[in-house]
RNA sequence: CGCGGGAUGGAGCAGCCAGGUAGCUCGUCAGGCUCAUAACCUGAAGGCCGCAGGUUCAAAUCCUGCUCCCGCAA
């Protein structure tokens, strides 16, 4: 059986590993190499540079729906083609190529959290688990029949990392289980259902900005959703220059949900800062607080509170994330 | 050549614009106080101020080049 994958992201990275053992990998298309880093260096995908020292020949069409890709993928006269984590969208005529079908893997549990943002979504709603899915495309992003899924626990304390490791290595075998019954004609098919449906787009720089009027559990499931893209930030009124300054938040974070708080206590305010941790009020009076144990000022390296107030001063009743200097 | 910020004892920062004895908050070590403590008091060690040149009587501070780190951007 010929196959084709469609991949670029490092999540895809087992699934390759996985069919290029089980043999019939003919090629794989990826994005082309895009400018990256501090010097806008011209940067392969990672997937791609493991094709090449695997022998596996590589395309990196600009648009895999042009006229010429498609011929290119038609030269390849695939069974089945593989979608992963690929960042562009399929055509009908694309979809059509395969003999057999055209599937991908999905990491969340379809319906739910359609998208790019699939695994961040699921923490970030707090979902009691997630997994991955694999299904038929169509043109309507990740709509297509589920022909198996497979889920993981989530505990409650996972980073989108955590998260994104642990579907990578999850994807594999489910996948290949798919192959199989594709191959055999055994292959399950079960239609999505459109009310259950969430979509999960993608995420920018601006989406890590917190909101302290959330109350804190849902500020501590964004900060682990978004670590570590886009990361999370907040604003402190920096006493040294007098202007506002950005602050990166990292995870662990811990959450007080019956902490009291003094009455005047409103959301972004600092209640403690020790060598303990930054604990920040979150939500109205009821809304709980964080606390903060590691963070980056600008400039700087990511560095522990401790660290932190050794050269900022940071004193309890300021508040955090308000559009100007206010305080 | 994509844009910008930074490099100062073990950590985090100030000093630089208006050159002239290395400072702050901690940490470490020693001693003291205390029933006791991550508390408090006293004292000490520890820096060729990222590297290399230049200007100057004199450079952490001004000029040039380099290295590394960080943010934006992906």
């Amino acid at each position: 059986m010929r196959i084709v994958m469609m991949a670029t992201g490092e999540i895809a990275i087992p699934c390759f590993r996985a069919l290029r053992e089980r043999g019939g990998l003919a090629a794989l298309i990826t994005q082309p190499d895009r400018p990256a880093g501090r010097r806008r260096k011209l940067t392969p995908p990672l997937i791609k540079e493991i094709a090449q020292q695997a022998g596996v020949p590589v395309l990196q069409p600009e648009n895999v729906r042009s006229e010429d890709s498609l011929l290119k993928l038609r030269e390849l006269a695939p069974d089945i083609v593989v979608v992963m984590a690929y960042g562009q969208l399929l055509s009908q005529e694309v979809i059509d190529v395969p003999k057999l079908a055209c599937i991908n893997v999905h990491a969340s549990l379809l319906p739910r959290h359609r998208g790019a943002a699939c695994i961040q979504a699921a923490i970030e709603a707090g979902d009691d688990k997630t997994g991955v899915t694999i299904m038929h495309v169509v043109k309507k992003l990740d709509a297509g029949d589920i022909i198996r899924k497979a889920s993981i626990p989530l505990r409650g304390t996972e980073t989108a990392e955590d998260l994104h490791d642990a579907l990578a290595r999850l994807a594999p075998k489910e996948l290949l289980t798919a192959l199989q019954a594709l191959e055999e004609g055994t292959a399950e098919r079960e239609e999505q259902d459109e009310n259950l449906m969430t979509y999960a787009g993608k995420l920018s720089r601006a989406d890590g900005k917190i909101d302290w009027s959330q109350p804190a559990l849902q500020v501590a499931r964004k900060i682990r959703a978004y670590h570590p893209w886009p990361g999370t930030y907040t604003s402190y009124p920096s006493v040294k220059s007098g202007s506002d300054k950005t602050l990166k938040i990292f995870p662990p974070i811990d959450v007080f949900t019956g902490i009291e708080k003094p009455i005047d206590a409103c959301p972004g305010m600092v209640l403690e800062a020790t060598s303990e941790g930054l604990i920040i009020s979150c939500g109205g009076v009821h809304g709980g607080a964080i606390r903060i144990s590691t963070l980056q000022p600008p400039g700087a390296r990511k560095m522990n509170v401790e660290s932190f107030f050794a050269g900022h001063k940071m004193i309890p009743g300021m508040i955090l994330g308000l559009p100007d200097s206010m305080n």
